[in-house]
RNA sequence: GCGUCCGUAGCUCAGCUGGAUAGAGCAUCUGCCUUCUAAGCAGAGGGUCGCGCGUUCGAAUCGCGCCGGGCGUACCA
């Protein structure tokens, strides 16, 4: 990456200005923490370091520290000046080729750091979304399922080993409700006069959505077999509860959203993990029993509050069979475990990290990503969601917005930042959706490419032009990519070509902070790149080396935004 | 009350571990299609960075205290 570089260059210069004496009273070179920033108005150069930070050991003046570091650059990648303590960085015509050439030469892996010396690769466990199979997706869920496959695909491609998973809430008392809330649809299905209760408290232990509904009609048609009114509502639970799993799992893979597994609690007890875990805690004497339940202490680990882990009436908390699930994980050898998880959840992390430590684990190895939830507008109003209630549910959504635009618009605010989920505004195919912008420079670039070995027809004489090159003619142009071809237009892709290089850092830096929204602003500022440079500079031409050069910049773009695109998980259309 | 996230242009948001004149998109206004897709480009206007104090050569950024909003604060999941 070029900021390394020239971070690198600046030090290196320093430690022989201090060697030989150049630099006041400094006498020895320290780690100096200097920053490399891209000056905002790039008449003082590409890149730029600040060096007045060694004002205080050197006591001599910035400018003065400046100009002798300068002394110590010299290289034909760049040419550096000072001005007051910055020196600055123009990058070399010989630079930027290397940067094409570069892109050309790794093609789907540009931007990756799977051969780097700098990656420490890690085998992560991302699980995210994780919803109840009780109902459809609400549009929260389709945040997580967006940014988690987006954040897989990032740390997937950056180069670390990614497996995704998604457990299944399928035991406990929410099964019964499920099962229970059937059993009234089905029976309305029969005619019975029956409903769920009015009673708001009464109410909380069913499910009245409409969405029950088909599944009743369903399960008439399969078993007629039979009575509903004395078979075991066991049945009807299983039942209800894979239909859910199952459309559930349908919206996933339409959604481009691709779990390695789906890991059901259901299973996790019968495994016998969560007694064992259980057991494992009391042995270690971490449990005590009062008012008839059994305690976690977790206030040990820093938790403000004991947790339950065993009700008065002998089940469960939600939170004992996610201890053991959690120590599942790391006992399948992942080093690294990620969580999204809604804000809402966000007292749950303390006990978690507890639970794990007090196993013997390293809670710092759990990483919690939390997400502000999404709020849901329509006709500039804030929808109140609940999920008893009838609601937009993520279908609806997808629906009427569509795949990219919705996975887009979820991908690219900070998780930090609640979420106003504006219906109009995604629906919209216009300028104030970003996804098309930056789909639209895809399929201009792609329509250039088209364009460079195709024919033309005159639509006045009916005459056909021969094409500017022949294919063969282009495959070896990239294929056997001369760099110094790209001289030829440098001076007016330098902006472009600069871009491009970014990805490295933005990939780098992205897979770091564990966030999606930077990929977004980058494809954005890419495509604007081009644009702008589209309008004013044609690449196909009569100056056939020209027309060359340009074409190689365009590849070059045409891989980097592919390669954006894809951890997005929006689609690239070559024509639009 | 406590914990946590947020408060930057009319709207939606960037601003990386403090650094050159606080940025982008949309909206508003002005230009640009006989040549590769105008879903585009070029330009203009628009901000006491919620408020106050502190640390620093330097604060939107760090610390403390307020103000305003979201979420949480269960033997629910």
């Amino acid at each position: 990456m070029l900021k390394d570089f020239f971070l690198n260059e600046v030090n290196n210069a320093i430690k022989k200005a201090v060697l030989s004496n150049k630099l006041g009273q400094m006498t020895e070179y320290a780690d100096l923490n200097l920053i490399i920033e891209k000056p905002k108005n790039t008449d003082f150069g590409d890149f730029a370091v600040n060096v007045s930070s060694l004002a205080r050991n050197a006591k001599i003046a910035p400018p003065l520290i400046a100009n002798s570091i300068l002394e110590y650059l010299n290289s034909d990648k760049y040419t550096a000046s000072v001005t007051g303590g910055f020196i600055n960085f123009k990058v070399s015509d010989l630079t930027l080729a290397d940067t094409i050439n570069e892109v050309l030469s790794l093609k789907n892996k540009y931007g990756s750091f799977e051969k780097s010396g700098e990656l420490k690769k890690e085998k992560i466990l991302l699980e995210y979304v994780s919803a109840n199979p009780t109902g459809p997706f609400h549009i929260g869920h389709g945040r997580w399922a967006a940014m988690g496959s987006a954040l897989a695909n990032l740390l997937k491609f950056y180069g670390h080993e990614v497996y995704q998973e998604f457990y299944i809430n399928d035991a406990g008392s929410q099964i019964q409700k499920l099962g229970n809330s059937l059993k009234i649809r089905i029976l309305q299905e029969l005619g019975e006069n029956i409903d769920f209760p009015s009673d708001e408290i009464e109410r909380k232990n069913f499910y009245p959505g409409d969405y029950l509904i088909p599944v009743a009609k369903k399960f008439l048609k399969e078993h007629a077999d039979i009575d509903v009114h004395s078979c075991d509502i066991q049945i009807l639970c299983d039942f209800a509860k894979n239909e859910m799993e199952n459309c559930q799992r349908k919206l996933l893979e339409g959604f481009r959203v691709n779990f390695d597994k789906f890991y059901s609690e259901l299973d996790l007890h019968k495994s016998g993990k969560v007694e064992a875990r259980y057991k494992e805690l009391k042995d270690k004497g971490f449990l005590y029993e009062q008012d008839g339940a059994i305690w976690f202490k977790s206030t040990q680990w820093g938790d403000d509050q004991d947790r339950v882990i065993k009700k008065a009436d002998g089940s469960n908390t939600y939170l004992t069979a996610d201890i053991a699930y959690h120590a599942d994980k790391f006992d399948r050898g992942f080093d690294r475990l990620i969580d999204i998880w809604g804000a809402d959840h966000h007292g749950y992390i303390a006990r978690v990290k507890a639970s794990l430590q007090a196993l013997g684990y390293n809670p710092d190895n759990l990483e919690v990503l939390l997400g502000q939830l999404v709020n849901l507008i329509v006709d500039g109003n804030e929808v109140r969601m609940g999920k008893r209630k009838n609601m937009v549910t993520l279908d609806d959504l997808i629906e009427e917005v569509g795949v990219d635009a919705t996975r887009y618009w979820m991908e690219m605010r900070n998780i930090d930042m609640t979420l106003d989920f504006d219906i109009e505004l995604a629906k919209r195919s216009t300028d104030e959706n970003p996804v098309f912008y930056v789909q639209y420079a895809y399929a201009r670039v792609c329509s250039i490419l088209r364009n460079a070995i195709s024919e033309k027809l005159n639509p006045e004489n009916g005459e056909t032009s021969k094409a500017p090159m022949t294919e063969n003619e282009f495959n070896n142009l990239i294929n056997n990519f001369d760099k110094n071809i790209i001289l030829k237009t440098t001076d007016c892709a330098k902006a472009l070509i600069l871009k491009l290089e970014e990805f490295k850092s933005v990939i780098a830096l992205s897979a770091k902070n564990r966030t999606v929204y930077t990929i977004c602003r980058y494809v954005q500022e890419l495509a604007q790149e081009f644009h702008s440079f589209y309008n004013s500079n044609r690449v196909i031409c009569d100056d056939k080396e020209l027309m060359k050069s340009r074409l190689a910049l365009m590849v070059a773009i045409k891989i980097t935004l592919k390669n954006a695109l894809d951890i997005l998980g929006v689609s690239a259309p070559e024509r639009m």
